[in-house]
RNA sequence: GGCGGCGUAGCUCAGUUGGUUAGAGCAGCGGAAUCAUAAUCCGCGUGUCCGGGGUUCGAAUCCCUGCGCCGCUACCA
């Protein structure tokens, strides 16, 4: 029996729980249950990240502490996760006193390796995201990830020496191939590393809903430091007996926290003298209807809603099914019902229930025995021996499955299964053998076909348990999944003749899509869009929380603080491309006193041509930065939700230099 | 701009190390059957495998090039 630990990320608790939360959860439940079917001892872990600033304000907004809001939202994950059928074995929060105590530990052994210094860190903070940026980074003084104003910040910070760890951790992805998939987030990695790894500040000082940095109270853990140690703590480091469980046979991650687990997390556990995590598996991002899911477009789905509606079963086995792992996919409701009203209407739920009709029509409720060995039932036999190998192959082969995961090997064979089973049944046709009164072969057609939803059942477990176990129900029979040899389940003929059925219902009654809920969103709507649409932790959110109208009170400026921004109209006197340059153009602005050089990333909207001579309005008292290689002494104002879709201006000519009030 | 990937039937996608007339599901059309959730079963695709070159006895599969899309990254003061 060998020990298999797989993780999902663990969610900010600050995030409403949404369709792609749902799906990486699912996802691993899915590989979790597989595996303890195997045998393996396997332990399942989910929980919630709940340090850093965004709590701690949205705490202060509602008159809470940030560990009262914690807790609440939290335990809205679980009731989450517990409605959608999650098998987690651990709940871990990163405010439990296990996760401090490894979190020091890893610390400690980094320090001990010499790979921890204190510095000084100067950079632009962005508070909802609690990330830091370069000025490079940055976009019009805004956010990258969110698109909200950043605080110049300068403090003193403890690194991490990340830059030593670069060719350590190439040589483990080359003695590693299957470390990280799909391959082609593998060879994003590399890139990254080939490009430069940059020492990483692991400490801050602002903050104080966190874990503090021990022997330094003024500072407090940063965030993913903090936040990935969790899959150690809930392996019982540093307790004796963790090694049982650490390494992780697969973290399963959205794309975007990619880097955070596929360099970060390695390097720490390097340095801390751990083994590496065997194998951290990436998906895609789910759209909905062709678009990007984001609040302020509403559309960000609700995976609880989804599943009140069609089901929790169904819901699995949509997402799964739809899209290969590691793809983005999108998310329809059209399509949801089309899959549902084929696969699952039409094939597995009415071959149930015309097989458990006939077994009731022509042989009063009772399974009758039947030859197993069956000539025409050869098809059924062969598609159910095949089950146990889709598995292995579409999740167990890491050489195999270099794109990640394949869901849809085994789903896809059971679809074969459930067709081998219909068309066998239509061959034979029962209906006739029951008229003519040929007793012996109307057994053993009903036998065998009782014997392919035993065996479907048995194989639907780990994508949709419910059902399986309700399929299992119909035929009169306990499925217990664990229990079973998971090879030798597919072995035709064991079903155990005699046994009396109930009545047959519906398990997936048709759907249609216009009796569908046009409410199966997030009931929030939010005025910030959510960027990403994967399970994630704090650093790659953009969302707000859900105490935002309080919330908001904390963004405004005095009208001191505006005064402190210098905005003068200038008159643009030459423009020019900066060379290998897309969308950068460096202009002499003309304000009165001076020639200021300003670059601006304009260059897909306006040509240097349509830029001379016209008034723009500009930020004069902004550090000068060097873009490209070129000074901007300034920063040009402008308009536009990704791309800069207009420039302000004066609606009539100003002189060069007036300030913008 | 750099690096990587993708572009196969109306839709979603398979196509192993290049090898017979390029596949599946869904949708659509026609038929059969009637146990069943109007479900099932059978039959039906002349697709420029994005375009153009090339290597080869032979390429969707390898090389070059063009176009389009995507990802990461670098400049968007």
């Amino acid at each position: 029996m060998s020990s298999f630990y797989i993780t999902t990320p663990i969610y900010y608790v600050n995030d409403v729980p949404h369709i792609g939360h749902a799906y990486t959860t699912i996802a691993a439940d899915v590989m979790a249950r597989y595996r303890r079917m195997r045998g393996d001892d396997v332990t399942f872990l989910t929980g919630t990240d709940e340090h850093g600033q965004k709590i701690e304000k949205a705490a202060e907004a509602k008159g809470t502490t940030p560990k009262e809001l914690a807790d609440r939202l939290s335990a809205g994950f679980r009731q989450v996760w517990e409605k959608l059928e999650i098998s987690n074995d651990d709940f871990i929060r990163t405010t439990e006193p296990r996760h401090k105590a490894a979190v020091y530990e890893v610390f400690r052994r980094m320090q001990a390796a010499g790979d921890i210094y204190l510095g000084e860190y100067e950079g632009l903070y962005c508070v909802p995201c609690e990330s830091f940026w370069t000025e490079t980074q940055v976009v019009d003084g805004n956010c990258p990830d969110c698109g909200r104003g950043v605080d110049t910040v300068t403090e003193a910070s403890w690194f991490f020496r990340l830059s030593a760890f670069g060719d350590r951790l190439l040589a483990h992805m080359d003695a590693h191939p299957e470390f990280i998939s799909p391959k082609s987030r593998a060879n994003e990695v590399r890139q990254f590393i080939h490009m430069g790894l940059r020492d990483l500040s692991i400490s801050r000082t602002g903050v104080k809903w966190g874990i503090p940095m021990p022997d330094d109270p003024e500072h407090v853990m940063y965030v993913w430091l903090d936040a990935l140690v969790n899959y150690l703590t809930a392996a019982g480091f540093p307790n004796p007996g963790y090694e049982t469980r650490w390494p992780a046979q697969v973290h399963v991650i959205g794309k975007d926290i990619l880097r955070f687990h596929a360099i970060y997390w390695p390097a720490f556990l390097i340095s801390a003298g751990l083994p590496l995590p065997e194998r951290i598996v990436s998906h895609g991002w789910w759209t909905i209807d062709g678009e990007k899911m984001s609040k302020s477009k509403g559309n960000v789905i609700d995976p609880v809603a989804v599943a009140e509606h069609f089901g929790t079963d169904a819901m699995r086995y949509f997402l799964l099914r739809e899209v290969p792992f590691g793809n983005d996919g999108d998310f329809s409701i059209a399509r949801m019902v089309e899959m549902y009203n084929a696969d699952l209407a039409n094939g597995i739920g009415n071959l149930l229930s015309r097989t458990v009709s006939m077994v009731h029509k022509y042989r009063g409720g009772t399974v009758p025995a039947g030859d197993a060995a069956d000539a025409a039932a050869a098809p059924v036999k062969e598609a159910a021996a095949l089950l146990p190998s889709s598995f292995h192959t579409g999740l167990d082969d890491p050489q195999r499955t270099g794109r990640g995961l394949k869901f849809d090997e085994p789903l896809e064979q059971l679809r074969q299964l459930v067709w081998a089973a219909n068309t066998f049944i239509h061959d034979s046709a029962p209906w006739t053998l029951a008229r003519e009164g040929d007793d012996a072969r109307l057994d053993t057609v009903l036998y065998n076909a009782v014997e392919a939803l035993r065996v479907a059942a048995t194989y639907f477990y780990p994508v949709m348990p419910e059902m399986a176990g309700r399929i299992s129900a119909a035929i009169g029979l306990t499925l217990d999944p664990y229990a079973i040899d998971f090879d030798a389940a597919a072995h035709w003929g064991q079903y155990p003749a005699g046994t009396p059925l109930p009545a047959p219902e519906p398990l997936f009654p048709r759907q249609d899509l216009k009796t569908v809920p046009d409410h199966l969103t997030v009931k929030t709507p939010q005025e910030n869009p959510v960027s990403d649409t994967s399970a994630e932790t704090p650093a790659a959110q953009a969302s707000d929380p859900p105490a935002a109208t309080e919330a908001t009170r904390d963004d405004y400026v005095s009208i001191g603080d505006f005064a402190k921004i210098r905005l003068q109209v200038g008159t643009v006197r030459e423009a020019e491309r900066v060379k290998k340059s897309e969308k950068l153009l460096k202009l002499q602005v003309d304000i009165g006193t001076e020639v200021r050089q300003i670059v601006a990333g304009i260059g897909r909207m306006y040509t240097p041509e349509e830029m001379l001579e016209r008034q723009v309005v500009i930020i004069t008292n902004l550090r000068p930065a060097k873009l490209m290689g070129v000074e901007s002494q300034g920063m040009l104002l402008a308009a536009g939700a990704d791309e800069v879709e207009a420039l302000l201006a004066p609606s009539g000519p100003v002189t060069p230099g007036a300030r913008v009030r």
